[in-house]
DNA sequence: ATTTTGGCGCTAT
DNA sequence: AATAGCGCCAAAA
């Protein structure tokens, strides 16, 4: 197989990058093999080797920072279980501004009842805010929590940014 | 109104 | 191989 750059290689390690969100008060980093974003991370430190320009980056920080656009059409190549899957893949069809809570995904994902296991896959997402597990709120109330950076805290962000918050009960 | 109980799919002991 | 414990929920007590 040919490749004339190896930026636009689709095996081999993926390439990491990483810019900072003032909004969140963190780092943002993505891993992108080929076109396709294998991983998104919230972290305090900056990663090392990482570089700082991608264009799917840039509309990650631009969403952050405005709580607007739309970045479903971000290609995604995740490693998860069968069930994690399909969660997360209606999951990603949440819009910004509106939250569900973990039954409710549950039900639209074809398995009333698993409402914990939602929250399980949740706390797995390896592509916090391309799949915004950030809008998956407890039925009860209040936020639930939050398993990158910042925890609650951040999640509270997020969705405040997007104007979700009003839609939070208890909030 | 609050607490208990049983269900869920997966990962880490 | 088995069990515990998670970003939860709804029905029962």
């Amino acid at each position: 197989m040919r490749r004339t750059r190896k930026e636009e290689s689709d095996d081999g390690a993926p390439r990491q990058y990483a810019g900072f969100s003032e909004d969140l008060g963190l780092y943002v980093s993505i891993s992108v093999r080929g076109d396709r974003v294998t991983a998104v991370r919230l972290t305090e430190e900056r990663p090392e080797g990482a570089k700082d320009e991608h264009p799917y980056l840039a509309r990650i920080l631009e969403h952050l920072a405005t709580g607007r656009g739309d970045l479903r059409d971000i290609p995604l190549d995740l490693e998860v279980s069968p069930f994690d899957r399909r969660v997360l893949e209606v999951m990603r069809t949440i819009p910004p501004g509106e939250v569900v809570t973990y039954g409710e995904l549950a039900r639209a994902s074809g398995r009333p009842g698993a409402a914990r296991a939602v929250g399980g896959a949740c706390a797995r997402n390896p592509a916090p805010v391309l799949v915004p597990c950030h809008r998956v709120v407890p039925a009860s109330g209040g936020l639930g929590n939050y398993s990158a950076a910042g925890g609650p805290a951040t999640k509270r962000r997020l969705l405040e940014k997007e104007g979700a918050l009003a839609k939070v009960k208890g909030t």
